[in-house]
DNA sequence: CTTATTCCTATCGACTTGATAGGAATATAC
DNA sequence: GTATATTCCTATCAAGTCGATAGGAATAAG
């Protein structure tokens, strides 16, 4: 229950790889071997971060990813939303009127508070504290 | 991204309906109509509550479920376990010997108190809290 | 112009999930 | 003891998701 794709723990990995390396780059192809994770699914990770503008990429020779906040500016919570979206354990959580019972609606308001349960978990947490810099 | 299963949604509108019911039974067509549930997916759901305990079964004519426990003994954590499981965001988080670093992992430590978080609100929360009994 | 790299799109197999179907076991009522 | 209502068991299905792979276009350095 609740598991973490495959995509967000390789997300976090390459990240932590990053922040180790203080705002220098490295391939896709680098930390593809040194991180375990394969390298045209790492792509792809790499991109999804970057629209999200958590690393950025140089095209080309000498190219590159690296990070761009400090790794106890970023929290965990960011890198989780940019793989699989915002913490939703119901459809519902967004949309306030769906329900027939409105705002009275208890087990909506149970579900709001295991995401916000969830939210404030892992916002207080960065990346710092798992890449042991 | 951590969305519940439809068939935890069920199980506890389900369970919530027997809550209101005070330890009279229903059958599980009843259940079906009145909550909006597929018959026979809510029959296994049933199967399932009473395999935990959850629920009582008893067959034959006049058979049907009730409740086993006062609803506000029911945490929401038992009911969501005995449907898809412990709460478990990555796989290592019950084996402690998995991970070369052992009991240095980061990211496991990190992932064990986002379960630890998940746990406690679920925990801590009722079926009373949900049927508004 | 060659080379190394990011970036884009398409596809694949395996697994999970929500749902359906048929029927066996069991208890009640008449 | 037969009909009936119900739980319970097993099998199956379609659709979607997920992890992974493949090929190649765009871009930049030298």
């Amino acid at each position: 229950m609740f598991s973490v794709s495959a995509k967000t723990q390789y997300a976090i990995r390459a990240m932590a790889h990053l922040a180790r390396l203080e705002g220098r780059s490295a391939t896709a192809s680098e930390i593809s071997s040194a991180e375990g994770i394969p390298l045209k699914f790492l792509e792809g990770i790499l991109t999804q971060l970057k629209t999200v503008g958590l690393v950025g990429g140089e095209r080309g020779k000498n190219g590159g990813y690296r990070i761009t906040a400090a790794p106890e500016s970023v929290t965990m919570l960011s890198i989780v939303e940019a793989m699989d979206g915002s913490v939703k354990p119901v459809q519902c959580v967004e949309t306030a009127g769906a329900c027939a019972q409105g705002g009275a609606c208890l087990p909506r308001k149970f579900w709001i508070g295991l995401k916000d349960a969830i939210d404030a978990y892992l916002g207080s947490r960065t990346l710092k504290d798992i890449a042991e810099g």
